[in-house]
DNA sequence: TTGACATATAACCATAAGGTGTTATATCAT
DNA sequence: ATGATATAACACCTTATGGTTATATGTCAA
């Protein structure tokens, strides 16, 4: 409850397969905005925005280090999509969300 | 229509609540189109539209029937979401993923 | 201190999204 | 046949989204 920062919606976030491709990146590093941006055929400042945008979704996370941000992926908000989605998994996997029950209550 | 079918991102589908509740609503039970907008506070004519863009991502289907239109469910493209979120899944479940991938990979 | 680099921000634009209301058409009950 | 019901089809409005360019601001290196 740091601010009233209006925080952006886990499933807006990964609506865009742009956004959905930073992610991928930063999957496998960190990375400061000019090599996201280098990924992409648009301009840094859209690449900004969309940074912006899962930064609101705490998706990820930047720090500044020198002149540069660097970004890295915070993926436990997408636990909540998984949640969503785990209703209905019953409908085209059951075996699996049994085994998913039992795994995630065993807690050990 | 083989052509040009412009078929509605599953990921853009489930980003709007209101279609996420539409999807809950018609997991219990398929329902028309006055029944579904009855759960909301918006115009028949809006949610039509939603219902449009679920019918696009293939995540409802209707029939007509007599003067109604019945939608259901058709959960199967949300497979693609949770295909997407299995790869994340290692970042903060990595016993659940290892099972998941033994379940799917055993198919008898 | 100058210049190159990395990012931030402001102003703007086109289009899509989400909503409204009205009218038309098909269907059912009487 | 008539009137009520269910949905389809429009036309229209407002705001959000995804993109642009241009102009700062801050940082490193020589």
């Amino acid at each position: 409850m740091s601010a009233s920062a209006e925080k952006h919606d886990v499933f807006k976030a990964i609506a865009d397969p742009t956004r959905r491709e930073v992610l991928r990146l930063l999957s496998e590093n960190e990375r400061p905005i000019s090599e996201i941006a280098d990924h992409f055929d648009i301009t840094r400042t859209a690449v900004t925005k969309h940074l912006q945008i899962l930064t609101d979704a705490e998706l990820i996370k930047g720090r500044k280090e020198g002149r540069e941000k660097i970004y890295h992926l915070n993926p436990e908000p997408l636990t909540e999509v998984q949640q969503w989605l785990s209703y209905y998994e019953k409908f085209w996997s059951n075996k699996l969300s049994i085994l998913k029950h039992i795994v995630e209550n065993s807690e050990d």
